[in-house]
DNA sequence: CGACTTTGACCTGCGC
DNA sequence: GCGCAGGTCAAAGTCG
């Protein structure tokens, strides 16, 4: 479901105004959301192409909107053509105020999605939450699209997915990469810009730095570049989990703020979530355990979602800066001693049935586990501050804590490391 | 052994 | 048409 669909980029990711290498002033543009209505779930003929586009995110179905609302919470810096669901979805609504500060905190460092996708480093650049309106939409934002693993998950309290769902007379052609259709279309193919607060400038790790926030679709690096302009090189993904699949991400850093990651998903999977271990392979050396998604990303409905990992765009991870290596660490022990693969509160059970066919009864007392234990639940019932993670000892659920940001696929997306062909 | 990352080269789109 | 920059390929190396 990566809610968009094969319309025009442009028409994808649209938003306003800010320009894109100056940040945007505080105040949240007009264009921060969609005027139009959003039709939750998705549906209709924008669905990029994926044959699972109806099917709605799975992460969609961990979190429900009230408490969404709470989550979301208060900050949001809004606009005025704010619609109610939206509004509401992102707890602009003044009642919502009852997230915790850190709530705010985390909402205040949002992004915005710069009306070119293709500039996506320049989009996050005011700490602002910005939804791209879907324009020429008739379907609008996609619900999925709004609650992806990123904003949910993974960049829930710390990312926005911008996703404008458009359809287009260009049309997309997902097809092998070095297909003319695919590759001619640079500014036209249609993406989805996340942009997610980054635990924290590759400074740390000088040479392995870059921080990508996990998703439950597996990801494997394929190329890094430096980006003109930009000190940060762009890393690029593609996912691992079906060899046809066409989904690709790439990620940077804002070259404005490098606490903001942009994550540009280009194209779509065409596959359901992976389910089968094997298919998350590539992303637990990537991502350390980390895959394991906070239980948001856990499929609620009893048949795999497909999905689409633009809204997914990540799960949590652990900052590096906040002792990921351990958590991590932490989290791989225990799954390998068979404590519960994915523990860190993270419910993702890729494996439990290989063919999709996991059982209502499996799902839905997992379900239930999630309700009472799950972090992200608490989270979002609760707002940040106070529940504990899974598996984290306990501690105050920190927005940030509560994403288990990878290490940069590991080892990989050293800043500057490479300098290919330029 | 399989899957991933790294990285130089190559290809293609796009602006001038 | 040319050159730049972005995007992808694929070989080599790494890791679990």
């Amino acid at each position: 479901m990566e809610n968009y669909n094969q319309g025009d980029l442009a028409d994808v990711v649209r938003a306003g105004g800010v320009g894109t290498t100056e940040p945007a002033p505080a105040p949240a543009p007009d264009w921060l959301f969609s005027t139009n209505p959003i039709p939750y779930p998705s549906g209709g003929d924008d669905r990029f192409g994926d044959p699972f586009s109806d099917t709605r995110d799975p992460l969609l179905h961990e979190i429900d909107m009230a408490g969404l609302e709470s989550f979301i919470g208060a900050n949001s810096t809004t606009t005025t053509a704010t619609p109610p669901e939206v509004r509401t979805f992102f707890g602009v609504e003044d009642d919502t105020a009852t997230t915790t500060t850190k709530n705010k905190d985390v909402f205040s460092r949002m992004l915005q999605i710069s009306p070119d996708a293709q500039l996506p480093a320049s989009t996050c650049d005011a700490p602002t939450v910005a939804v791209t309106s879907a324009i020429g939409s008739p379907g609008g934002i996609k619900g999925s699209s709004f609650l992806s693993s990123d904003v949910i998950s993974g960049g829930s309290s710390r990312g926005c997915l911008l996703d404008t769902t458009t359809t287009t007379s260009h049309g997309i052609q997902i097809s092998s990469p070095r297909n003319p259709g695919a590759t001619k279309r640079r500014k036209s193919q249609a993406k989805k810009v996340v942009c997610i607060p980054a635990p924290a400038p590759a400074s740390s790790r000088p040479s392995s730095g870059e921080v990508v926030p996990s998703d439950l679709w597996a990801w494997r690096k394929y190329g890094q570049k430096p980006i003109k302009g930009s000190p940060y090189p762009r890393g690029y993904y593609r996912c691992s989990s079906s060899k046809g699949c066409s989904a690709r991400k790439q990620v940077e850093r804002s070259r404005t703020d490098p606490n903001m990651l942009v994550i540009t998903y280009t194209s779509d999977h065409n596959h359901p979530w992976p389910t089968q271990r094997n298919a998350l392979a590539g992303s637990t050396r990537s991502q350390p355990s980390k895959i394991n998604p906070s239980p948001i990303n856990r499929p609620k409905s009893p048949t795999p979602q497909p999905h689409t990992p633009s809204n997914a765009s990540s799960a949590p991870s652990i900052s590096e800066e906040d002792g990921k290596e351990e958590k991590l660490e932490h989290a791989d022990k225990k799954m390998e001693a068979g404590e519960g693969e994915f523990s860190e509160g993270i419910p993702y059970r890729p494996a439990l049935n290989d063919s999709d066919g996991m059982s209502e009864d499996l799902l839905f007392a997992d379900l239930e586990e999630i309700e009472a234990g799950d972090p992200m639940n608490l989270l979002l019932t609760q707002g940040f501050g106070g529940g504990g993670d899974g598996g984290k000892e306990g501690k105050p659920l920190d927005p940030f804590d509560l994403y288990d940001w990878t290490v940069g696929n590991s080892s990989s997306f050293g800043e500057g490391k490479r300098s290919p062909g330029l």
